[in-house]
DNA sequence: TATGAATGAGAATTCATTCAT
DNA sequence: GATGAATGAATTCTCATTCAT
C-alpha cells in the first residue's frame, strides 16, 4: 500500500479516504479493468455480425488493454491471485460476468452453426480467458517486447476459430 | 507456514529441518510438480507416434494430475504466484523447460506436416499451459466437480488439435 | 527488542522506523558512545598540554560518561557484546579510532620524553581500555555505588601514569 | 549447542546427559578456567616470594593459557558475557575468588611495603583482569598473531609494577 | 549411554491500518 | 481533505531442549 502511495503520490492514509481496504483497491482494480472490457462488448461487439468476427475481437481487446502497460499487466496477472478473498468473493459477480458474456458469444455461435456444437461454452470461455493470461504472465515477467502481444492475438485467434469451427 | 505445519501435523519449526525457507518450500512444491510432468513426458510421449497424439496426452495429464486434489490444485494455481522471487527467478530452470517440453511437441508436429505452421510454437505452448491452467484454476475456486476436469481436456484437446491442424 | 520498544515507551514496529534491525541499535547506541568519546577528545584533549595530564582525562572521561548511568553502562558492558558482526566489522571504524586515539596519547607522550618507550602504544591502549571496562563490568553488574567510577578513575590514574613513566 | 556438540564429535542430545543447560556449559567451561587459574595461583604463588612476582606470574598465567587458544579465547571474552545469568549469579562464587586472590596479592605487597598503599587492591584486581581481558578481546577478534600475547604480559606488568611501586 | 528428529516458545520483522495534527 | 508517524497483530524463522528409539 505503501507503494500504491508512492506512485499516486499521495500520502499511505490518504489512500484510506477512497478505499477501505487493500483488498478494496486491488478489487477496483480488477474491478475497472473488466468493467472496460465489459463496456467494450456491449459496444463494439453488437456492431460485429458474426460470432467468429466477436470471439476474434475480444481476444484482441483483452490482449490490447495491456500492450505497453506491462505493470499493469503484472499486477492483473499476479498480484491479484495474491487476494484469496478476491478470487473467491469477487471472483463471482464481475469476472463470472465476463467469463459468461465470452462464454454466450460461443454458445450464438454454436446456434448459428459458426462453432461446432461438442464444446462446452463454458469451458471454452475459460480456455480462452486462461491462454490470454498465460500469455500475458510469461510476457509480463520476461521481456515484455512491444507488438509481441498483438502477435500472439492474431495466432491465437487463428487457431482457436479453425478449433471451433463445425 | 503454521498452517503448513499443521496440515502436515508437526511442529511449526519442523519444517525447517527440511525446508530453508517458506520460499523453499513453494518452490519445491511447484519443482516436484513440473518435475513429474517432465517425467511423464520422456517416460511416455516416445511412446506415442504422432504429435497430436503427444500434446493430447500431455493436456490429460496435466489435468489428470489434479483431478481429485483440488487443495493441491489451489496451491499450484494460487499460493504459487505468491512467490516473486519463484516466478521471477524460478520461472525459467524448470518451468521453462516445461514449456519447452510443450513447444517441442508444436514444433515437430509442424515438421512432420501435422501442425499449421503459421504458428509460434512458444505462443501455441504459452496459451496450451495458460488454458490449462485458467480451467484448473476455476474448477479449483468453484466447486471442483469430479470429472470435470477430463471433460474439460477432452475439449480442449479437440478444439487445439483441430485449430492446429494444417 | 520488544524490550528496548517497551522502555521507549512506544510499539514494537516503531523501532524499526528509525533502525533496520536489532543489529543497527546495536550499532548506533555503540556509535553514539564512541562519538561522544572522540568528540570529547577533539574538544577537550588540545587544552591540555602533557601526556599525562591528556591520558588521565580520556580515563576521567570514559568512566564519567557512565557515572548514574547504570543501564546504559550494563548495555555497553554486555549487550554490545552480543553481536558478533558488531564486534568483529564495525569495531574496525569507530572503535579502533579510539584505540588509536589513545595510542597516539602514549605515542606523543613517549616522543616528548614523558612516557617510557618500552612499552606498545597499541597494547597500551588496549589495556587501559580493558581496565576501564572491567571496572565498568563490575560496577555495572554489582551495586553500583555513586562515586566509585570516580575514585576508580582516580586510583587508575595514579598507577598507569607512574606505570608508564619513563 | 549444535555447534558445541558438532565440536565434541557428540550428538546434541548427548550434551544433556553431561549438562542441565547451555548456560551450565557455559558457567563450567568458565569455571574450568577460573579454577586451573585458581589451581595455579595455589600451586605456584606460595614458591614465590615477593607480591610483584607474584602479580607477574599471574598476568603470564592468564595470558598464557590462552596463547594459541584463539577460539577458547573468544568464548571466554565474548560468548560468556552473553548470558547475564551467568555473569550475574555466577559471576559471584567463582570469578569474586578468582579477583579475591588478586587482590589480596595486591593487599600482601601493600602489606610488605613492595606496593603503594594509595590503592584499592579491589580497584587494582579489576583493573589488572580488565586490561588482560581487553587484550584478550582484541587479540582473539583480530589476527591472533602467535606471541603477542607473551609481549602483552611484559609490557603490561612492567607498566602495572612500577605504577604500584610506593 | 547415545542419538538426532521433533518440538514450540520466543524473537525479529513486516505491513495494512489508524488518527492526531 | 491530506498527512505520515505510530501501531500491533500476524508472520517467518531460530535454537535450546526433549524423548522415543
Amino acid at each position: 500500500m505503501s507503494d500504491v502511495a508512492k506512485a499516486a503520490g499521495v500520502a499511505d492514509g490518504t489512500i484510506y479516504l477512497y478505499f477501505k481496504s487493500k483488498e478494496e483497491v486491488l478489487i477496483s482494480l480488477f474491478e475497472d479493468r473488466v468493467e472496460k472490457l465489459l463496456a467494450f462488448m456491449s459496444d463494439e461487439l453488437p456492431k460485429l455480425p458474426t460470432a467468429p468476427q466477436r470471439l476474434r475481437a475480444v481476444i484482441d481487446m483483452q490482449l490490447g488493454l495491456l500492450e505497453g502497460e506491462r505493470e499493469f499487466a503484472e499486477v492483473v496477472t499476479v498480484i491479484i491471485r495474491q487476494s484469496t478473498k478476491l478470487l473467491k468473493e469477487f471472483a463471482a459477480p464481475k469476472f463470472t460476468a465476463y467469463l459468461d458474456a465470452i462464454a454466450r458469444i460461443v454458445s450464438d455461435g454454436q446456434a448459428s452453426g459458426d462453432f461446432r456444437k461438442d464444446v462446452s461454452p463454458h469451458i471454452a470461455a475459460r480456455a480462452v480467458f486462461g491462454a490470454l493470461d498465460g500469455i500475458t504472465l510469461t510476457w509480463a515477467l520476461g521481456r515484455a517486447e512491444h507488438g509481441a502481444l498483438g502477435r500472439a492475438a492474431t495466432q491465437l485467434s487463428d487457431v482457436l476459430l479453425r478449433g471451433l469451427a463445425p
